[in-house]
DNA sequence: GATTTTTTGTGAAAAAAAGTACAAAAAATG
DNA sequence: CATTTTTTGTACTTTTTTTCACAAAAAATC
């Protein structure tokens, strides 16, 4: 069991490795990749290590197979599939935002009460938040992207738990209460900017 | 000072003292707090002592006051003026959202290069990025979001460090280069996304 | 091909974070 | 008003994370 942590780091390892890749690299040090991630060299060495993934000595570390070993932690060989609850303002930033598909995330459906949401501006079909379990079911779909109001959040919770999902994207400001086999990442855009004013 | 993990976990502290003022409460014991928050009872009271906020023995800790201890952290008592740079899918989203007028976080401006986001339908004002040095200054604005594409995210950071400004909160997918005393915050969302797959 | 240089990989040490345990305070009870 | 109960506040312990340090591998140089 990796560490969220960790997890975080390898995804923020990846960001870099392209850059390098762009930048017309093949090969990186571990202090390479440790300077432009912004943590150390030994860091770097040891998340690696830690996977068995491994560089050459005085070679340095292949960046085509880090990025494929990376996204072997993600699932990338696999299906990808996400649902979106809430079709507002983030719901469809997200169902527009083309880097998901490029990276094979597949949104597969988006959900919203409104039916003013159901129509074909959007670039993927949205339906009425009663057609879930039949969506879920039909794709398999085990990860879900919550992006209603505060005061609806626990209960589409409940609603995408119930259906099967495993792991949940929470953009409403509050703390889902979840089976211990789901799990919660939470994106408060709040707090996070409201984080930065400590420091001003 | 605050190690940013205790920060984001203020912010947690916060979003759960709403909660319990919305059900009606006006104390609340650690155990509380700690469940409701997903940490233990030891790590909220040792968070607050850090800080020397107090509670009552065998009363408990008045949450109009924990608001108000953790608000100051955030300084929510001064100016908090923000600016978006690029007014995209996140900057609109951003930019309409009321959650932040709500808590005294004024949107000043948004900034892009495409001309047609100029227009009145934004419930800000939207200028060229031109514009940035004379409205940072005019309001003494200390903290931007990007949201522009990865390739001009680089370009987009530098320009406002150079106008004054010591707090980004950045959604492109790339790591900003700054000097030591600006702060930059990441919202990766394809990484939290993408983090979850690992538990799928 | 022996020697030097560079860089990985990983135990050991240090630092940071979280959890334990309990004394002290204060409200509630008898 | 003495005793019991409850809950905070914080020293102490444990766990987790990061850094240090250096042997081993491999390329480069002599
Ligand atoms: N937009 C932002 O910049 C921003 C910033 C911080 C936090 N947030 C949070 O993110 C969440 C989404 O924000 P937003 O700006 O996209 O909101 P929004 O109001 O634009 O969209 C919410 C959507 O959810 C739909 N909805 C409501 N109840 C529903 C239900 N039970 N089932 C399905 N759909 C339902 C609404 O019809 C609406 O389309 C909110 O919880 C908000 O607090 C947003
Ligand atoms: N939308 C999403 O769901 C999503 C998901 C993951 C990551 N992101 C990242 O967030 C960032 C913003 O995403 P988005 O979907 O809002 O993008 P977008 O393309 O919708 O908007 C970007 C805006 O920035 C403007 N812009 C470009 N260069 C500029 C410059 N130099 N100065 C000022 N403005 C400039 C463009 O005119 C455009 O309006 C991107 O870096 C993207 O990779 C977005």
């Amino acid at each position: 069991m990796i560490s969220h942590k960790i997890l975080k780091r390898f995804l923020l390892y990846r960001i870099c490795l392209h850059k390098f890749q762009r930048l017309g690299f093949t090969k990186v040090f571990s202090y390479n990749l440790g300077e432009e991630a912004g943590v150390t060299a030994e860091q770097v060495r040891k998340d690696f290590s830690l996977l068995g993934i491994k560089g050459s000595k005085r070679g340095g570390y292949d960046i085509e197979y880090l990025l494929l070993e990376i996204n072997n932690i993600f699932k990338q060989n696999g299906e990808r599939y996400v649902i979106i609850v809430g079709m507002g303002n983030i719901g469809q930033a997200l169902a527009n935002y083309q880097g998901f598909r490029e990276n094979k995330i597949i949104t597969v459906a988006g959900f919203d009460l409104d039916p003013s949401k159901y129509t074909r501006k959007n670039i993927i079909p949205v339906h009425h938040p009663d057609k879930i379990d039949e969506i879920v079911r039909e794709y398999g779909v085990k990860t879900a992207i919550i992006a209603v109001p505060e005061a609806a959040g626990q209960e589409v919770c409940d609603r995408l738990v119930a259906s099967g999902i495993r792991a949940v994207l929470n953009f409403s400001p509050i703390i889902l209460h979840v089976p211990e086999h789901v799990t919660v990442n939470y994106v408060n855009l709040r707090n996070e900017l409201e984080s930065l004013f400590y420091y001003t």
